[in-house]
RNA sequence: GCGCCUUUAACUCAGCUGGAUAGAGUAACUGCCUUCUAAGCAGUAAGCCAUUGGUUCGAGUCCAAUAAGGCGCACCA
């Protein structure tokens, strides 16, 4: 739970109070509030380890240039008894300060201790929050769209339990309403046209080929055309012919309703272990699995229904019944209960948040959808609003589209048409833990090409085995001076003094800001600020070990800083690899 | 037509709530393995930050307009 970066940080912004304190008792300031100023850390080491831009934003309050009110301030700083051993003014008015050894030594010690834990900060507070995330249709097999949400709200759950927060994953079953009947129509259809003449035809000349009866099915569009409004993916046909060999045709001669019921019944519950056989190889479990059908059987549809109408929010037109969201922010007023009296999507949503917020309390509801969800937002929030409930609590990451290239070229993904491809079939074409890293390398909201040549490639062009060779490495290398004696089991942070070259630094710097950017990411709601976080830190550590070998260093004192330095290397490239859940290989 | 997202090097993208000379990776070219893993490192070349205005000490970053691309705009989910 250290955090140097941030202990660097305040100690700067005190100094600089302080100081701006003794220059108003002096009268060399204003009294007037001054603004507040920026502490932050220079991208050119050149500028420091921190800057401060006080002067500048000072300059009009004390009607003086920046670079006077800086010496000013510089005059009176105290540096005693901090992690600064001099500071200095530069360019237009920054005052640069700069580390003593002292705080490098106690940074690569900061790993070494707080292990497994190193990263963690307590910025959350335990409040709870709820993220949900895939949360894919039960009707049929999950899509690339869901393999980029699953590995997006996966790891910002990690993420935002590593900032200290209280976190659950949940996934939102949508196992009734419209879609339900639409599923068990299009079983029907297919279990129909398998027990036709044609059907059976088939089926007798393809033998037990199942893939190839699903083909000639999906593809007899002659003797058997399928309305628009179904689901033509082959997934359908399989689970079908399935029923058909375990029970027969009996089912045939029964009523519609009946055959819809009983083959939804069949294949249902067979969906959505498949999502979840699925999401646990891509090493995604939930807390939770929350289904649609209990807001339906509870009642707390209906009681959302009676909170809106009671709300005043609601009107009736044309047979169906109004929600006035365009009055609380939305571009125009929906439907919650059609004409034909069944209930739209939105009203099982609204229950599922108010459940959430409300009924369960959590402090933050975090949803992960795809852009083309992304006019959603307002009529949920309207409706929270109408309910009572604070809006704000719910936060929506929005992700663009990916398009999956192969061979230069890309294709779009469809869920209707029969070659969607899923989530399953990429996972067997690409490792895990490169899906994993891929999919979190951009920020949600950047419209994203995944490479599949480029996943599987075994080469430097790809990121995921860069960082994971630099753990290798480190593995290696730490083993290769146990097996000639040398460990480092104890020391004191003194010991690390001797680390001074510009790559021993550079990395210690970047040890450090570990808690700073798991904090950064869980403020953004951006898992790709981690996934940076350690390329970043295995090419400074792959620039480390090509200029200063550990095996032959200089004298024993410096062999063994060096080999605590790897050992921290290693435990941030550890933790950060364990917040995606991506392996950390020691041998490669 | 309206709303959301995007536009930075040849390609893919960083650039934190405005800060000092705009950065990586890939591709191209040049070097470095009898020495801890070359799945690595060093170097060269490459940019009117889409365009135009505005805000100020200071703009890739904020605001407005324009252009190009993606996604939405159901009594579907």
């Amino acid at each position: 739970m250290t955090n140097l970066t941030k202990l660097a940080s305040q100690q700067a912004r005190e100094i600089i109070l302080d100081s701006l304190g003794r220059l108003v008792a002096k009268g060399d300031a204003p009294e007037t509030p001054l603004p507040d100023f920026r502490v932050e850390i220079p991208a050119d080491k050149s500028h420091g380890d921190i800057a401060v831009n006080t002067a500048m934003v000072c300059a009009k309050a004390f009607k003086q240039p920046p670079r006077k009110i800086a010496e000013l301030i510089c005059q009176e700083a105290i540096l005693d008894g901090t992690y600064f051993d001099r500071i200095e003014i530069a360019g237009p008015g920054f005052i640069n300060f700069f580390l003593s050894r002292k705080w490098f030594s106690a940074a690569a010690d900061a790993v070494i201790k707080d292990g497994d834990d190193y990263g963690k900060t307590d910025t959350g507070n335990g409040k709870r929050i709820l993220v949900e995330f895939v949360s894919a249709n039960p009707t049929g097999p999950m899509h690339i769209g869901n393999a980029r949400g699953g590995a997006i709200g996966d790891c910002l759950a990690e993420i935002l339990k590593w900032a200290g927060y209280d976190v659950q994953r949940e996934f939102y079953v949508n196992d009734a309403g419209n879609q339900i009947q639409k599923f068990g129509r299009s079983l029907d259809l297919r279990f129909t046209q398998l027990c036709s003449e044609n059907g059976q035809k088939v089926i007798s000349e393809c033998g037990d080929d199942t893939e190839k009866i699903c083909r000639a099915i999906y593809d007899d569009t002659e003797t058997f055309p399928m309305p628009d409004d179904v689901y033509l993916g082959q997934d359908i046909i399989v689970h079908a012919y399935n029923y058909l060999k375990e029970n027969g045709k009996g089912l045939c001669e029964k009523d519609e309703q009946e055959r819809m019921q009983t083959l939804t019944g069949y294949a249902l519950p067979k969906n959505i272990a498949g999502l979840e056989r699925d999401l646990l190889k891509y090493r995604i479990t939930y807390d939770k699995w929350f289904k649609e059908s209990t807001l339906h059987n509870d009642g707390s549809a209906k009681e959302i229904i009676e909170k809106l109408k009671a709300s005043g929010y609601t009107y009736e037109k044309e047979g169906a019944l109004w929600f006035k969201s365009s009055e609380l922010g939305d571009e125009k007023d929906r439907v919650l209960v059609r004409a034909n009296g069944i209930v739209t999507y939105f009203v099982p949503d609204i229950a599922y948040h108010y459940n959430k917020l409300v009924t369960r309390g959590y402090d933050k509801a975090i949803d992960i959808f795809g852009a083309d969800h992304h006019g959603y937002i307002p009529r949920m929030k309207a409706a929270l609003k109408a309910l009572g409930a604070d809006p704000d609590k719910l936060d929506i990451v929005i992700m663009q589209m990916v398009n999956l290239v192969r061979n230069g070229e890309k294709y779009k993904l469809s869920k209707r048409s029969g070659k969607a491809v899923t989530l399953s079939t990429l996972l067997d074409e690409i490792p895990i833990d490169a899906a994993r890293f891929f999919f979190n390398l951009r920020e949600p909201d950047s419209h994203f090409d995944f490479d599949l040549d480029l996943a599987v490639e075994k080469s430097s062009q790809n990121p995921v085995y860069y960082v994971q060779y630099a753990h290798a490495r480190i593995c290696s290398l730490i083993a290769n001076l146990k097996a000639e004696g040398f460990e480092a089991e104890s020391y004191t942070p003194d010991e690390l003094d001797c680390l001074d070259t510009p790559q021993e630094i550079e990395l210690i710097r970047k040890l450090a800001e570990l808690p700073v950017d798991i904090d950064n990411a869980a403020k953004a709601y951006d898992p790709a600020k981690i996934t940076k976080y350690s390329l970043e830190l295995a090419t400074l550590f792959h620039k480390f070990y090509d200029v200063c070998s550990v095996k032959n260093a200089e004298n024993d004192a410096l062999k063994k800083a060096r080999l605590i330095l790897c050992k921290a290397v290693r435990q941030a490239l550890r933790n950060s690899l364990t917040i995606m859940n991506i392996s950390c290989p020691e041998k490669m």
